[in-house]
DNA sequence: ATGAAAGCGCTAACAA
DNA sequence: TTGTTAGCGCTTTCAT
């Protein structure tokens, strides 16, 4: 054990085991048996290497090979719960091999989207996946023109695989669940089934829109425009929203889809005022799922998206792209109110 | 616009300019007043490269310099809502001073956190924050054989700063919420208020306890050990430990003090098979924020550590380090049942 | 089975 | 005001 001052490189690890520095690269790299170097000696700049606390310079070497050993992901937000477990197995299965992952939030701002490609890209990060992107054309002609390899997840993109969660199918499973539940009281507008948060011009927004259409439309109960509150992701407006629905209706309505966590959180933030027993003739349904939303004051009916799979699926078309550009597509499913999932990373805390 | 295969370098803009490579580099990089570069060129440089697609390559500027311009932070886990706006908040201090974020999760588990910091130190980040660690001393020893500056967040480390939010504080202040509380029955052990959640040797646990302890200790009612559940952070295990725990009681305790939100998904998990009504005669707190839990059918006192706060300071710490070893304390709040705390980054979603 | 040397793209001394 | 050159630490031919 000795050190000071600048950290070891190969050549003070040469000297001091008397190699030359390609057998001490060779040696610590794993690349020696191509090199044939003699177990002994390996075994001996193995030694001291550790002694002298050396660790590779992975900027050297990234510059040398013109890769990083980087992956890189854009999420909307890192404190929400379907981004967080995104996160959680985008790590677990970049360590699978042994890649470094970079997470950003782009706060569903296009700019900052697109200037975190571009670090992204200055990095010489392997690839780069793209979750709830607001502008997938701009992220894939920087990309294209760095050669980056990309991938969408959670919405599809032009010119780059996507793997994406089947929104109209759960959009539709969520809104028949609604539908099965509400209670009338023989007022028109109450006894609808409204439709909260998320911006319609974004495609999973979209989807899940034609889910909900559809059906209440099979239903012959075709939805008005004003059913479709599609105020953006941002908690406040959501709460804004919902209280000047309630002021309009006298009441909640009869049945709420909530496109998502972040819009729940607004929604709550204003049912907090309501009394106790609002919510009796109210089903709510939220897409996305919280294990703490799953035992609210009033049964939630949750969609749950597999974050895990989307994720898997997402290495495997950037590890072997298939010819064309693959849309992949993974089912959610639907999580009935008072149930705890426990995911793929329960065991921990 | 041009460009197929390879990158373009600032050899590329030299030939392309007319200018030398040093130029060029000092155009593009900012460092071009010192130089005195002409205005007209450093236009003409930087319109050339922007036609090029040319960006900076990291790699090769981070050699050159000895850095990277990377700060690396490790959480126990992505999906959980106090380390969740910790990363939340982290990036956003990073993107003020240029600085590209890397947060990875150690599960908790010693043996990856230490393999998390060589991977940090081998990418040669600025600095390393460390949130909940297992083994703050082997970290330390690394850093320290590396030089590398590096920052305690939530829980005090030797041989480096730390910032760490009043544990001791916040456990005083919920459990004399909890105490407060309580609706006796005349059952001495089901009467209590019990503790459960997290690891006792932990820092942070630790010194809950004794502000729990003590609070109980000053009201005449000094904790058996019995009291004090210190099962892990897994869901799972709480989850077990409450069940076992309503066995021996024959009913919820009076007052239940959980320790981190993970322990309280295991707790939730164990609520969801009882039937309504089950938690009326019990007090329930919890360390940590989460929103939804806020609205849970039964109210939930809460303790929200101020991680924006506790950031902000270790970036404070690292960047002037005062002499000595700090340790500095931020104030958590406690948050009363049914109330919804917008964070920081509450516009966003 | 091993060493010498070139070069990845950049920046910083030093010249001019 | 600008150009030349060395070198960051590594990998990789090419010799031997």
């Amino acid at each position: 054990m000795t050190m000071q001052g600048r950290k070891a490189t190969i050549y003070d690890i040469a000297k001091l085991t008397g190699a030359s520095p390609s057998t001490v690269s060779a040696a610590l790299s794993g690349a020696w048996k191509a090199r044939r170097i003699s177990e002994q000696k390996v075994e001996l700049i193995r030694r001291i290497a550790a002694e002298q606390g050396y660790s590779t310079n992975m900027q050297a070497r990234g510059l040398r090979q013109a890769k990083s050993g980087l992956v890189g992901m854009i999420i909307p937000v890192h404190d929400n719960r379907y981004f967080a477990s995104m996160s959680q197995s985008f790590e677990a299965f970049a360590r699978d091999r042994d890649l470094v992952p970079v997470i950003a939030s782009s706060m569903r701002d296009p700019m900052e989207e697109r200037r975190i490609v571009e670090t992204l890209i200055s990095y010489a990060v392997d690839s780069i996946f793209i979750a709830g992107a607001t502008d997938p054309g701009a992220i894939t002609d920087l990309c294209a023109a760095a050669n980056m390899r990309h991938v969408f997840v959670d919405l599809p993109g032009p010119g780059a695989p996507s793997v994406i969660s089947d929104n109209y199918l759960g959009a539709r499973m969520l809104t028949q669940t609604l539908l099965a539940g509400v209670q009338p009281r023989r007022n028109p507008a109450r006894d609808r089934i409204y439709f909260i948060g998320g911006v319609a011009t974004d495609y999973a927004t979209a989807r899940r829109i034609e889910g909900f259409r559809d059906v209440l439309t099979e239903a012959g109960l075709p939805p008005s425009p004003e059913q479709i509150i599609a105020c953006g992701y941002p908690p406040k407006r959501a709460m804004q929203e919902i209280a000047a629905l309630r002021d309009r209706l006298g009441d909640l309505p009869a049945g709420l889809f909530v496109n998502s966590l972040t819009a729940f959180e607004g929604v709550l933030g204003h049912f907090v005022h309501l009394p106790p027993g609002s919510f009796d003739r109210s089903i709510i349904g939220c897409y996305d799922y919280d294990p703490f939303a799953a035992y609210l004051q009033f049964p939630v009916h949750m969609v749950r998206q597999d974050s895990h799979r989307l994720i898997e699926e997402a290495y495997r078309l950037i590890e072997d792209p298939a010819p064309g550009i693959t849309v992949r597509e993974v089912e959610p499913a639907l999580i009935p109110p008072r149930t705890i999932y426990a995911g793929p990373f329960g065991e921990h805390g």
